[in-house]
DNA sequence: TATTGTTATACTCTATAACTATA
DNA sequence: TATAGTTATAGAGTATAACAATA
């Protein structure tokens, strides 16, 4: 399973490696005014998925924050915007377009639903299926969270300018469904 | 702690919600030939924490799935990559560089110091801290996970021009680090 | 036979607190 | 007194399998 059959544990030295492979990538990212620290130097910060993880980590726990007051989590968050779209999602519609499990959507929405801010309609054409809708608590509930999601979104892309946050959030739409 | 006071729990339809706040966020999303299913055109596709989740959510699961083959997951390469970097990083500042708490790294390096691919070495200028660099060992493993992350990072980004490629990384990189 | 929601379960990831050795 | 690494522990997030109702 592991490739640690080679006993060869000799180090490699700073020099070796600075030397070894002197491509552009360090050039840029060395360059580059807006990652901090010396670390930003390695080549992780060329990595496509290492940048969408850090982002959203900060990113998340920044949402999370934001919406601490409210009692809610950005998971259910999500759910309730959905919901509130209007488009009588099913769960597992939900589940697809969240990239959750259905059975997390199933927890996500017993929790919403404890809170009085959506509702299980049963959906006409399918019995199997459930229908998420809100109530007018939900409703509210989702306008206060939405002024504070905006905020949080505010601090994440201080750096950037608004055309700047506009090209980056449609970019990262055209990737963020190819699952 | 939650805002369930009111017992409003009428529900919402569809019709007063898609006409109440007929703005043109609606709109973008639903010309938007990119993200796929009838929920994209919920206002979710305007959220950068929402985008950034769903981005990377894919994006380490097919990283993951990539570096299966070579016992890795995504967490244990990037503490490798930064190790390869010949910048001799302190697991201090691969806690902050990779916004993982130091606790994690610790088990990161006992991983791959286990598989022979890393070492803690002493710092001169601090006894407390140990600067981790890679192996021969460690450096063939990474130069594999180098090829199959970049085949994963090709398959994230199929639906962009190198051009926007390196545009969104460089947008990205911009707000990757305000935390 | 396949799919929706559901329950149960386990595994990974993340966050917190306390301890030790150094500074 | 503060910081780097470590240990322990709990909580959040994620993945899988099985089941009942329905298609």
């Amino acid at each position: 399973m592991t490739t640690d059959s080679a006993p060869d544990r000799s180090v490699t030295t700073p020099a070796e490696e600075l030397s070894a492979s002197a491509d552009e990538t360090k050039k840029d990212a060395r360059s580059d005014p807006t990652a901090p620290g010396r670390l930003a130097q390695s080549a992780l910060v060329e990595d496509i998925e290492f940048l969408t993880a850090r982002a959203r980590a900060t990113g998340s726990a920044r949402a999370n924050f934001a919406l601490e007051p409210l009692g809610l989590r950005v998971r259910e968050y999500s759910v309730l915007t959905v919901a509130r779209s209007g488009l009588r999602p099913s769960q597992r519609e939900l589940a697809e377009f969240l990239h959750l499990d259905p059975s997390q959507v199933v927890a996500l929405v017993d929790e919403l639903e404890r809170r009085g801010a959506v509702q299980r309609e049963p959906d006409q054409r399918d019995r199997r299926s459930k229908v998420i809708v809100t109530t007018r608590a939900g409703e509210r509930l989702g306008v206060q969270a939405d002024g504070r999601i905006k905020q949080a979104e505010d601090d994440s892309m201080a750096p950037l300018s608004n055309s700047e946050r506009e090209q980056l959030k449609a970019l990262l739409r055209r990737i963020a469904f190819t699952g």
